[in-house]
Formats: structure tokens, sequence, C-alpha cells
RNA sequence: UGUCCGGUUGUGUAAAGGUAGCACAGGAGAUUUUGGUUCUCUUAGUCAGGGUUCGAAUCCUUGCCGGACAACCA
């Protein structure tokens, strides 16, 4: 799937990889894993993550895990599992067997801290929450240590197995490394291991009522998953040194955790203009019913882009193309649309279909004449053939197509102009009809050339412009729901003052309850993707039914007209 | 006033002491039975100061700016 000649510079941590291969570090091994949290859906961030850790074990030989991070069971549930595995699916990344959860190894977890409790190098601490808060200082200011830190061992090995047996209520206890109240990284002020929470677990079920924490799992995951490279976000850098800690005092009892040695790497986390990324604001949306689900076309989540019509090779090409880096950074949106368009102009069969649609009328063309028009499927694949269009006398042009009184650059329509509709005849205006009241185009007259046939022109004529049609008769009405961006400002996340949703934008859907489109369309499969020729991508939404087709805008095609015009 | 990380055209991302390149976006043109695609050409950048060096985006230093860290979240 990934990319050739040009494109031979490494992203930093292809070089790390290629390095501790070159050093022959875990025996010529790279082994990365995903480790979502299965508390929400997977969005475009995710797909980063995810094309970046499978991408490296396939360029370099190794494997992937997949792994939910699921310490957590106050906020997880299966529901996520289910939809995240399908979302990792579709995007075209496969785990084989290799599907694996934190709590598979909460056993291990729990042995390894009752060891680090023998060794003295964890505890069971007392304190209320605020204390333990209160103790931990702050940034700038070492913290203090607390008053239950130097119990004994027994009387720590004793409450560590009381808690796991569920004698003390939520938040009564918690297992604490024994590390650095003064560290200036506040991530090695005596961070906690186990908490009691008396809550069902979504695949431990009752089994257990302490849980660990990110910080005591996920290394230890790594390590027993004989993970290499562990790769993450950003905001971990400052766990890192935990991450190792935690794995140096193991490897003193348990050197397998050593071999190979999980290293842990960051990398800027994705930000797209346009839209927000975090669960919570995603939630927020969802709950809130500004947009109509997790899978609506507007979201940035996978389920939202699939439905919009994004293609899996169009966002695993984007993936690639933003590059790794640590540096802060925003995507714009129209980078994303323009790897989107790359995939799909080479892939999605044209059609016809007309938006805002106006009558035309080819008087010299006989009544209940049909004319079975064989039209290319996409000139950029002529492998994809071509199909029949039926052609009358009574056609469906797009409004836009015509102009009353045009301007010199206009290619299209106007009284007495003549235009070539694609795949047919070139017409010439004649005449139109216009509403009083509205000024509203009603009715358009023209007369076609039978020798300009598409094909077969044997006319000499040349003309500037071609236009899509629909044959009225033949016509299918469908519903079409147009897309823009769901915001109007480019960070609406980005304003500390302002509530992200004061930056919804109103216009974001906009749905064309009848559209025509040719026949050929009815055919179409849910998600299928199209190109509706000069106007844009789209696909057919799932909620169609037999008699109601609809279309979701994927995206526009590129619109230099739109541009001349606004100048 | 702490620790850690980062700062290259508008946006991303390369250049590992030796010509600042690529992509998107922007602009100009050619081709085109999609004002699409494709193809040319083009605008625009090393946060700032000092130092090392024949030579610095790169190394050192000072400063500035941005981000992360103070959940029994991940």
């Amino acid at each position: 799937m990934s990319e050739n000649e040009e494109n031979n510079h490494k992203n930093f941590i292809e070089e790390i990889v290629e390095q501790d291969l070159a050093q022959g570090k875990n025996e010529g091994v790279i082994q990365t894993r995903f480790p979502p949290e299965p508390n929400g859906y997977l969005h475009i961030g995710h797909a980063k993550s995810i094309c970046l850790n499978f991408g490296l074990a396939l360029e370099y030989g190794g494997k992937t895990n997949l792994r939910f991070d699921d310490t957590n069971p106050v906020t997880e549930d299966v529901e996520y599992v289910e939809s995240i595995k399908n979302d990792i699916r579709w995007l075209g990344f496969d785990w084989e067997d290799r599907e694996f959860y934190a709590s598979d190894y909460f056993e291990k977890l729990y042995e390894y801290a009752v060891q680090l409790v023998k060794d003295g190098k964890a505890y069971v601490d007392d304190s209320p929450l605020e204390e333990i808060r209160r103790m931990r200082g702050v940034p700038t200011e070492p913290g203090e240590e607390s008053p239950y830190r130097d119990r004994s061992v027994e009387e720590n090995l004793d409450l560590l197995e009381r808690m796991r047996e569920g004698e003390f209520p939520e938040g009564a206890r918690v297992l604490r490394a024994k590390i650095d109240m003064a560290s200036p990284n506040m991530q090695l002020r005596d961070p906690v291991m186990y908490r009691i929470l008396h809550k069902e677990h979504h695949r431990t079920g009752d089994a257990w009522c302490i849980y660990p924490t990110y910080d005591w799992a996920h290394g230890q995951s790594d390590a027993i998953e004989g993970i290499t490279h562990s790769i993450c976000t950003l905001e971990f850098e400052v766990h890192r040194p935990l991450y190792d800690w935690f794995l140096d005092q193991i490897g003193t009892f348990d050197a397998s955790v050593l071999q190979p040695r999980p290293r842990q790497i960051e990398f800027a986390r994705l930000n797209l203009s346009y839209t927000v990324m975090s669960k919570r604001k995603l939630l927020e949306l969802v709950e809130g019913d500004f947009v109509s689900g997790w899978d609506d076309p507007r979201l940035p989540t996978i389920l939202g882009m699939r439905r919009r019509g994004y293609t899996a090779s169009g966002i695993r090409n984007f993936a690639e193309r933003v590059g790794v880096a640590k540096r802060d950074n925003v995507i714009d949106l129209s980078f994303l649309e323009y790897c989107i368009r790359e995939d799909l102009n080479k892939t999605a069969p044209r059609v016809m279909g007309v938006l805002d649609p106006v009558k035309l009328i080819i008087t010299n063309y006989p009544e209940g004449q049909r004319e079975d028009l064989s039209i290319e499927n996409n000139p950029e694949d002529p492998a994809s053939g071509s199909r029949s269009v039926p052609f009358s006398r009574e056609l469906y042009i797009e409004q836009d197509d015509f102009m009353e009184d045009p301007p010199k650059k206009y290619f299209r329509l106007g009284p007495g102009g003549e235009v070539r509709l694609k795949g047919a005849y070139i017409i010439t205006c004649t005449d139109f009809k216009k509403d009083p009241d509205t000024g509203k185009i009603t009715e358009i007259y023209a007369t076609y050339d039978p020798h300009t046939k598409s094909g077969e022109d044997t006319s000499g004529k040349k003309v500037k412009g071609t236009i899509h049609w629909v044959s009225l008769p033949h016509a299918l009405p469908v519903e079409v729901r147009l897309y823009d961006r769901l915001f109007t400002d480019p960070d609406p996340a980005g304003h500390k003052d302002q509530d992200f949703k004061r930056f919804l934008n109103p216009e974001s859907l906009n749905v064309i309850e009848k559209a025509y489109v040719e026949p050929s369309l009815k055919q179409a499969k849910p998600l299928e993707n199209f190109q509706f020729m000069r106007k844009g991508y789209y696909c057919l939404d799932p909620d169609s039914t037999e008699d109601r087709l609809i279309f979701n805008q994927t995206v526009t095609l590129r619109d230099t007209w739109a541009k001349i015009q606004q100048k």
C-alpha cells in the first residue's frame, strides 16, 4: 500500500527502529501494538496511530497486536470493543489472532505488585484522595511523603491482599509505588498503581475490585506481549521515566520483561482544522444532538468518514503523508480532502446527476424517441468500461449551467449559445421561460445537431463547454445530502473563553429533497462511491430504501470556476 | 521562579556541519467531450541575538514563543 521512490525520507520513529534493528536489539524483531481504551469511538487521529503502528510492523517485518486498554470499568464497555475492531478492519489492518486485553494480565500484574511490595518498592496508602492530591505538591514545589509510606512489608502485604478481597470501600486505600515525592517529574511522586473500584468489568466480571492504573498496566502489558516499540502521543512523554522505572524494578526479579525490553516513543497527535477531536467534545456533539450520531458524516470519526464516503485507502494515504514528528500540528482539512479526491478520482465510476434541476426541451428532437447512449464509466480507468444512458427530448440540466446574460468567460449555456451535452449532442439555445415574479428560469428550449453525436461527430463543430444532464422521463428522483465543514472556525476548541459549540456551522448539512440522477444508479450499493460528473463524489447512504435513495456528498470536485467568479 | 518536549514558506514535512527540498493551499499557463484529471511554470521559510567553524536550519549559549505534567482517567 505504501509509498515508492521519491519518498525515501524516514520519520524519526522509522529511524529509531532502523537503528535498533541495525544494532541487533531484540534479536532483530519489531513488535508494535495499537492500544485503544474501549470507552469511545475511533477518529481520524486514531487512524493515524493505527496506520503508524501497523505500518511500521509491515515495513520492518514485524507484527502488531490489538490490545484493549481496559483498566477502568467505570467508563468502558463491550459496545466499544466491537466498534473499534470493525473500524480497524475497515481501515484494512489485520491483527490476526493477537487480540489482547490489559485485563488478561490482571493476575500477573498483581503478582508483580506483590513482589514490589516485598521489595519495599510499593506501599498501601490510607490517605483520602484529597490528601494524596495535596501531598503530591505542585510542579514547581516538592511534595511531601505520606504518613503511611514506611509501613512494614508485612502490613502492606496484608492490606493489599485485603484490598483485593474487597474488604474496603472505594477510595479507602490505594497501592502506590515508592519512588520520590520530591521529584521534579510529578509522575514519579509515588504514583498510584491500584485503586479500589467495586465495579463490574466487561471482561473480568466481579473477579476484581482493585484495578490497575494506566501507568501500572501499560508498560507491563507491553513487556508481557513482547512489544519492542510502544508508540504513544506526546502527553505521555513525562510518563516515560515511570514506564522505565517499573520495568527496571520488575526486571530485578523477572528478567523476561527485559527481553525484549519495550521502549516508549512519543509523537505529536494529529489535529485537523475545522473540527474537534477530543472524545469528550465528540460525545457532547452526539449527546446534544448537534449531529445525528457517531456515524454522522460530518464527524471525524471513522464511522462518520466511512458513511461520508471517504475510502480506507484515501485515509491510509493521508495518514502516511501527514508525517510523524514531535511538534504540534494542525493539518488543513483541504489536505484530507485532496487525499480522498485523489483516490476517488481513480476509482469512482462517473455518473450524471442534476442537483438543482431546470427543464431543457430539445424542440427538434422527435417526441417519444429514446436513444441509449454509451458513456464511459471512468476516463481514468479504461478497464471500467461503459454504461448505457437514456437520452430523450426532455432533459434536466443544472440551473447553474444556464445564464440569461452570461459574462464573457462563461462556457455554459446562454441565449443563442452552444454547448455539448456530455456523451450526447451539441445543442443551441433558442429560447427560455422565466417566472416573472421570482426571475427564476423555468424552461429552456434548444435545438440539437444530429451530426454532433458523441463518438461519431462529423460536424467539425467545437464548443467551449460540456454540461451534464439527465433524461426527464427516465430520471431517478433521489435525496442528496450536502455537507460542509462542521465548524466555521479553524480551531473551534482553541478559544479559552468561548464554548466550541459556538462555532458550529449552521450550513454544515444541506438536504436536497429532490435531485435527479441517471437510472443506472438504481443498482447502487450502500456506501458505493460515485462521481457525479462536474459536481463531486457521492456515496449511497445506508439509510436508503428501495424507493428512496439517499446520496451523501463525500467531497466536491475542485471548482476553479467558482474561484474565478469570486474575483 | 520547576521538569520535560518542541519552534523550517499560509499548512504539513525533509535536509544527520556543505545548493533549504517535497506535498497541500495560493498564483499563471497548456491540455481536456467533467471549468475534473494531467502537465508546465510560479509566490513564499530556517523564532531572535551571540558564539564555534572555511562553512550552521543543524553544534554551543542566552533569550523569546508554543505545548505537556499537579485524576484513585487513558
